[in-house]
DNA sequence: TTAACGTTTTCTTATATAGCCTGATACA
DNA sequence: TGTATCAGGCTATATAAGAAAACGTTAA
């Protein structure tokens, strides 16, 4: 069973936005905009809590939550907000969509990289320990990246649900194992 | 050669991971 | 002053967003 880190999602209020105003009027305990820095506005519902960056066109994008229901309840409290402030009518539509999940995993033990990047094919995989210490695999047909560790840590990114992220591991296990045997 | 326009890249944020490098601090 | 230790930053990965900068191409 993976471990979730990180969850990245999207949404739109469909409506055009003045950050400036916005990020003065949130009831909110931080927001920060500093266009000469970047160009969204960014509000935290609860103090290091997950990261919303909103953007002019009334776009935005949740970050830093470790659950899926993190950023269900981090998009309804940031409507909430931005229906008491009376820009958008509440909508059951507006929803998120989760865009990146990002998990960790272990392996039943330490691997050696230069080994295992021959094993899995040089297509699908990226290893210069000179540049990363990690082996980067991409599953053929998985929607996810991996990041293997030689003391068997891995991380697996890219993936819009922590299903792909296991279906992912499980194939590098399985990948592993074949190896083992052959 | 220069201007104008279109396309591409960079930036920022979160997060785990590990190795290397640099700078700061502490102690002999 | 020299050495040792520690902290922090950078490297890579994915993803969304959009402004701005950096390119490349075309025409005058």
């Amino acid at each position: 069973m993976v471990t979730i880190v990180n969850v990245v999602g999207s949404g739109d209020l469909g409506v055009e936005l003045e950050l400036q105003t916005l990020g003065d009027d949130l009831d909110v305990p931080f927001t920060e905009y500093n266009p000469s820095n970047y160009h969204g506005l960014y509000v935290r519902l609860v103090e290091d809590g997950p990261l919303i960056t909103v953007y002019r066109s009334g776009k935005y994008i949740i970050s830093g939550c470790s659950s899926f229901q993190e950023v269900e309840t981090t998009n309804e409290g940031f409507l909430t907000q931005i229906a008491s402030l009376g820009i958008y009518n509440s909508s059951p539509d507006l929803g998120v969509t989760v865009q990146n999940v990002v998990c960790t995993e272990q392996l039943s033990s330490a691997i050696d990289l230069n080994t295992l990047s021959i094993g899995l094919g040089l297509e699908t995989v990226e290893y210069e320990p000179e540049q990363f210490p990690g082996l980067v695999y991409r599953p053929p047909e998985i929607g996810a990246v991996i990041l293997v560790f030689a003391n068997g840590k891995v991380v697996i990114t890219g993936a819009s649900d922590v299903t792909i992220a296991e279906d992912a591991f499980a194939q590098l296990q399985s990948r592993i194992q074949s190896l083992i045997e052959n």
